[in-house]
DNA sequence: TTTGACATAGAACGCATGTTCGTGTATAAT
DNA sequence: ATTATACACGAACATGCGTTCTATGTCAAA
């Protein structure tokens, strides 16, 4: 159904006052930018363009509304960006810094990702590489490393471990393989290691790396 | 200064509502959420959290509140989503797919990155690697490479060339030195090969390497 | 001419919302 | 002992805000 000049005046308005305020208008601040002078005509409109899918309102609450957008085939909402916290670096000669409670960390530079390659966010963390140390695991200096922090693995997984006893980080497959840690380099023209399992400390796995080249 | 719990509870709160809501919460949501039971222990906090810069409002207004971005460099364009085309394959025994012309391809799987990632799209696609031969490029087999259309390489850039001899694709650090060309592995451990210029033709540069590990 | 749908408009209402006031406790400085 | 500051809290207030009510106008169809 096209669009009266009314409602594309509506939309335009709503999408420059959210980009700009970073909070959506009142529908007083709508009547008074598209020359409506009363809320319920506004109110009568926005019924209009939510009927036609292009706002969603919340009931009753102030500000309540957001565009939907509907350009491309999936109505994709500003909520498919995750933003993931750099908390620090990772390199062989020290432990990884490990999220230190539930909440998600705050004022840390961030590393900003689609949802269709982060699809859960909890846990999640950044940290950038320091060093050719992981170069068996196919990692160069300077790549970023997306975690998930968890402190056991799987069999397979490809993991930040912590080995106690040479004060070292390594990051490679883990296997629990007859009361010892096989753990296998990504690049297999490479060999194993085989370390205890006390001297194993798992930190977290590796779930993206990203290898940005100027 | 550093920041109560109480502060970083209300930070991270505000963060978590705007980001689902798309509009940020009233003090009234905000006392329920962590735990205050009155509007203007709310108000005073976010006094102290708008003195210290951490938080912005727009005086009288509902919902007039904003976390000020104190991360990195500003380099967050959030809402920018680039769609990036999957054209397809890069494997060692064949040349790469190549786009065709100016118009952004259609009809194909696509990666979608922030533009905070990839700044400028114009020539940009994507391609999975197929098999090892990328390996001495610290790429692994199903990583996602991204690309920039381009002929003509600037010494050091990781591009994709097609040997014409060898019938062969590789990805390595390009270098013109004295009439001949240095393939240079990114590996530091692995050694370049040199080959004549007429038998190098170039077929893009490496802008982005992703791994997902799943 | 009548009817119904759509649109407009002002007014009023009930509740949401941010701000202010007065009071209390704890701590540090004088 | 006094004062100043930080932090906490409930209550009250003024205004913002979305919703509803009532009235009116336009237009197309019957």
């Amino acid at each position: 159904m096209a669009l009266s000049e009314r409602h594309k005046k509506i939309l335009s308005f709503v999408e420059t006052f959210t980009r700009e305020n970073e909070y959506p208008p009142t529908i007083r601040e709508i009547g008074a930018a598209v020359g409506i002078s009363s809320t319920s005509v506004v109110n009568y409109n926005l019924k209009v363009l939510e009927r036609e899918g292009y706002i969603a309102r919340d009931k009753i609450v102030s500000r309540g509304l957001k565009l939907v957008d509907r350009s491309g085939s999936g109505r994709r909402a500003k909520g498919d960006i995750v933003s993931i916290p750099l908390l620090g670096r990772i390199a062989a000669g020290e432990p990884i810094p490990i999220p230190d409670s539930d909440l998600p960390p705050f004022g840390y530079e961030t590393i900003e990702l689609t949802r269709s390659i982060i699809e859960k966010e909890e846990g999640i963390y950044a940290l950038q590489v320091r060093g050719d140390s992981m170069i068996d695991a196919l990692i160069h200096d300077g790549d970023i490393v997306i975690m998930k922090h968890q402190e056991e693995a799987e069999n397979g997984e490809l993991v930040a471990v912590w080995l106690k006893d040479e004060k070292e980080t390594t990051l490679k497959r883990f296997y629990l393989e007859r009361g010892r840690v096989r753990l296998q380099p990504a690049n297999p023209t490479m060999e194993p290691i085989y370390v205890h399992p006390a001297n194993v400390e798992i930190q977290g796995k590796v779930v993206l790396v990203i290898r940005q080249l100027n």
